[in-house]
RNA sequence: GCUUCCGUGGCCCAGUCGGUAGGGCAACUGAUUCGUAAUCAGUAGGUCAGGGGUUCGAUCCCCCUCGGGAGCUCCA
């Protein structure tokens, strides 16, 4: 008979055989099959007996569905480890996750070393070759076999699932069976490169009411050198990871007394984000049409009374004098939204004035649980390119293709635009409370955002339960070094707040008549936006960005008249330039200067000084060698205005 | 907020089975005036995160607070 593979390919075999066997024959041993059991496009037992040609379906290891099963087994073996070393513990769930898998335990704490002892067990699993068997039952039957496993959390699941699903099981020799859909690895001895990375609290469920669990993360390969590299991987991040690399590199720092999630930025980190924020001002307001606004950053509470977030963010709020009756209760701003609005109803404006867009630079406060801080990502003091725009609705489709287009201009810009995905951040019916306006205002307004993304051929995926309050946003979400998600940018459709609020337009018929209004930011957060910088180029930003981007090195303290007069003249082309006029060795200030990453270095001695030229050095490639100063000042000006992004030579860190 | 791990000079780390602490790099001073990734010598710098407790005595043991990491929940 002949058996094909979905690849294509095929083989002979004389006699009938098992699904089982025949995986085992032509996926090279275990290590590479993922599982199997799927013929002709029907799932089988793996015990089937194959007598006639047939297509049949093997996943390995090489492919990232079968990855994901091989990994989903390591879980069920580092449960069935725990439950050995742990025989009280209550198994939850185990899935595969991005970069490895995890499991939910209801037990006591994990610590290093119980997790190493559990690598150890699952090693002994792993090497009794057990091979994993499913098999199904009714649903009374499977709730009263885990009932007399003592097992609270997997009956709850069963009687979660809906009456007529069908309930599988998986077992691994004698010692462990799990609930499970599967699919498994055929057999255990298939996992042949895992580690357990780390442990942690998780809910039950993800609901902070519900029981405390024990979660371990851990990864597992097909074989030892893929896992080599993803522990290589890991230590690599750590060089990226803007909370280590920004406060090494002297970008920010935090202080214990001043409090957590209030980064102090250094001179640094202060010229990196004056560049950032100087280039987008500039931008919205001579390209993109925005008139710029300052407005206070606190206001009594009856302002959020009335935006409603005295209702749905309070608790995110910095309140002042709550207590103290004899003073007026203030909240530190969680937004800007209602000060501009005042801005706008300063004035009474015609449709012809529309969209009225008002940019501020704004300083926002939010009252952040402790444990949310991180770095410079989630922060209690921030500060956003935050605009409104006050606009008909027959504008919003234009408008929103607008902010869009601005939002790409600029990740583009920066060099990022690789790295992110974009989201319809929904509400969720289901909880309502959290949220304003019914489902007919929410479908529509939903309905609005998605028609754009799709008419502007943008990937994008759906969340529930992620909007504003106040309505649905197009979120451009980006991962840091360890995969974690944020939000980079927002722009958000809101229909209710003109109304609350009292404003209006004057229509074509002279009637008042109630604007939408847009919530956007460009660039999102600065403090975002520097973490999300750093890490995306290790350190080793554009030019432009730079907060020192030449350094004059002379070779002895004799040329450094020579070396003062370079970084003047780059000055006063408003390029960032220092002089290293230590008495030290060129080959230790070139040093130093790589470690900085700075991308350039002007090597200045008797040679240069007499042909009013600068030898270059710098981190990219094609710029080594002697050249007249003009020409030297005349192409970094150039790279500087055109924010350029070059290309960098590969350097070996440890040289 | 929750679970867990952690907190020794600017940075990386030793150390004390409880008798108030060291090394490397950085910094500072002096010498050196040098051609593309580390010149030499010297000096200074820590109430061992903060507070409380146990003890004759705490950086070390216990408790609390603050701060940092990982994760959960939440969010730009």
């Amino acid at each position: 008979m002949k058996v094909t593979l979905k690849d294509g390919s095929s083989k002979e075999y004389a006699s009938s055989m098992s699904i089982y066997d025949i995986a085992l024959d032509i996926s090279e041993g275990l290590a590479r099959v993922a599982c199997a059991g799927e013929v002709d496009g029907e799932v089988k037992d793996l015990r089937t007996t194959i007598t006639t040609d047939c297509t049949l379906n093997i996943l390995t290891a090489q492919d990232p569905e079968g990855l994901k099963v091989l990994r989903h087994t390591c879980s069920h073996v580092m449960a069935e480890a725990v439950k050995r070393l742990r025989p009280n513990a209550k198994v939850t769930i185990g899935p595969a996750i991005d970069e490895g898998f995890y499991y939910d335990f209801d037990t006591e704490p994990f610590s290093r070393e119980d997790l190493d002892a559990i690598e150890a067990e699952m090693k002994k699993i792993i090497k009794e070759g057990n091979r994993l068997e499913r098999f199904e039952l009714p649903r009374e039957e499977a709730i009263k076999f885990m009932e007399d496993k003592d097992e609270p959390f997997k009956v709850e699941l069963i009687k979660d699932l809906p009456e007529d699903s069908v309930i599988s099981f998986y077992s691994q020799g004698e010692g462990f069976t799990d609930l499970c859909a599967g699919p498994h690895l055929m057999n255990t001895k298939g996992i042949k490169a895992f580690k357990l990375t780390s442990s942690s609290m998780a809910y039950w469920r993800g609901d902070s009411n519900k029981a405390r669990l024990q979660r371990i993360y851990g990864s597992a390969f097909s074989n030892k050198e893929d896992l080599q590299a993803y522990l290589d991987h890991l230590e690599d991040i750590k060089m990226r990871d803007h909370n280590k690399l920004g406060r090494d590199m002297k970008l920010f720092t935090t202080v214990d007394v001043i409090g957590q999630g209030l980064p102090l930025f250094t001179p640094k980190g202060t010229k990196m984000i004056m560049k950032l924020q100087r280039w987008m001002e500039d931008l919205e307001d001579k390209e993109w049409g925005y008139v710029r606004t300052r407005t206070p950053l606190m206001a009594k509470s009856d302002l959020y009374k009335i935006s409603g977030h005295w209702d749905h963010y309070k608790e995110g709020m910095f309140v002042l004098n709550e207590d103290n009756e004899d003073k007026e209760t203030m909240a530190l701003r969680p937004m800007t939204c209602p000060f501009q609005y005042y801005v706008y109803m300063n004035e009474q404006h015609s449709y012809r004035d529309l969209p009225y867009r008002m940019a501020e630079t704004s300083t926002l406060f939010r009252n952040e649980d402790s444990g949310e801080m991180h770095g410079l990502t989630r922060v209690r003091q921030f500060t956003i390119t935050e605009a409104h725009i006050i606009l008909t609705p027959e504008q919003a489709e234009e408008e929103l293709t607008r902010c869009v287009d601005l939002c790409n201009y600029v990740m583009k810009t920066l060099g990022i635009d690789g790295d992110v995905t974009y989201r319809l951040s929904k509400w969720d019916p289901n909880n309502k409370e959290k949220y304003l306006g019914d489902d007919e205002y929410w479908d529509s307004t939903q309905g609005f955002l998605r028609n754009v993304m799709i008419k502007n051929n943008i990937t994008f995926t759906e969340a529930d339960n992620e909007a504003a309050f106040y309505g649905p946003k197009i979120d451009i979400q980006a991962k840091n070094v360890y995969g974690k998600e944020d939000t980079m940018v927002t722009i958000q459709l809101d229909c209710a707040a003109a109304e609350k609020f009292g404003m209006y337009y004057i229509d074509e018929n002279g009637n008042k008549a109630t604007p939408w209004i847009i919530h956007r930011t460009s660039m999102g957060c600065y403090e975002r936006t520097l973490a999300w910088l750093i890490e995306h180029y290790a350190g080793k930003f554009p030019t432009w960005l730079c907060p020192e981007q030449v350094r004059v090195l002379p070779i002895s303290d004799k040329y450094i008249d020579y070396a003062n007069k370079i970084a003047k003249e780059l000055k006063a082309c408003d390029v960032d330039v220092t002089v290293d006029a230590r008495s030290e060795k060129i080959g230790f200030k070139i040093r130093e200067a790589r470690l900085d990453k700075l991308p350039y270095m002007l090597v200045v001695g008797e040679k240069e000084e007499a042909d009013g030229t600068v030898s270059v050095r710098s981190r990219f490639a094609g710029d080594e060698g002697v050249k007249p100063l003009g020409e030297f000042v005349d192409q970094i000006v150039k790279e500087i205005k055109t924010k350029e992004i070059r290309e960098e030579i590969p350097q070996d860190a440890a040289k």
